[in-house]
DNA sequence: TAAGAAAAGTCAAAGAAAGTCAAAAACAAA
DNA sequence: TTTGTTTTTGACTTTCTTTGACTTTTCTTA
């Protein structure tokens, strides 16, 4: 069995009942006898959005990277829709499911409105060719902290 | 967790119903057991104006620290902080500001989650020559539609 | 009033994490 | 066996925190 898969499984028995973990890069590494760098391979890989995970770290003394689950029980539809968003999202495709969401009730005004302000063409103010997947991401990611 | 965040939780909760706090630095790097320049530092990336504080300080025999928060009503204090965020923001900076706007009721658990993950460092996943540019002008525009 | 003591301020170096990226190695499929 | 994909590795970078030597300002007191 592969090194990261057994990365993998540890940091999901992490979750036991958590649905948040909080790891040391350093720790885990020399726990599993791999270079550190490994550690964010897994994540890379395994901890994906579109797995049902989200990803923080802050580096620096005390350090460490945080992951959360998104708990399912609500939404098996958002997770469909993350999971169809795939990695580039134009702006109009986004207005259109954000007013979707909208009409299901899965997003109250105020939450559409957030999620409509920071995919919108004018809020992205970078060059065009990062535009549609940096849209895909945002969105993806609020959604997914949107099941719960 | 670092002595730099429980010097700034410590403070924190000195505002407690105060609008204003008075501290001296050498007391409180005994208390902490740390360098008194510690103390700069926590002042320096917490308490700034663009996190809506306002500091001021005196030398010398009964020399102190005094730090004001400049919170007036909701809507006033983010706009004081949008209008303090100017045109780059680091991902540090967004976090201790969402967390403020928690702390202060500003937002709610869900609003807040949606903020840390439009801003978040992972979720930007552009050159970094855009990223803080970008997410000041996210975190600014998202804020606007909070304060109505 | 001058000297000394009692603060706070500054700044850069050292330390402690995490992130990036591409090359090498291992594995799988055709 | 060749080709493509996934994993492993490591050198280098970036971010954030801690520390300490030195400076400046203000107060006290002889």
């Amino acid at each position: 069995m592969r090194v990261s898969d057994i990365i993998e499984e540890f940091i999901k028995e992490l979750f036991e009942d958590e649905e948040e973990v909080e790891i040391q890069r350093n720790d885990l590494a020399q726990k599993f006898n791999c270079v550190p760098s490994q550690i964010n391979y897994v994540i890379a890989t395994r901890f994906k959005p579109s797995q049902g995970y989200y990803v923080e770290s802050r580096r620096g003394g005390g350090g460490h990277i945080t992951i959360r689950k998104v708990s399912n029980t609500k939404s098996d539809y958002l997770l469909h829709i993350i999971n169809n968003i795939g990695n580039s999202l134009s702006n109009s495709d986004a207005e259109i499911l954000i007013s979707d969401f909208l009409s299901y009730n899965l997003v109250n005004e105020k939450e559409a409105k957030l999620l409509r302000v920071a995919t919108s063409d004018n809020v992205l103010d970078i060059p065009k060719e990062y535009k549609d997947k940096l849209r895909a991401n945002i969105l993806k990611n609020m959604l997914l902290n949107l099941t719960d």
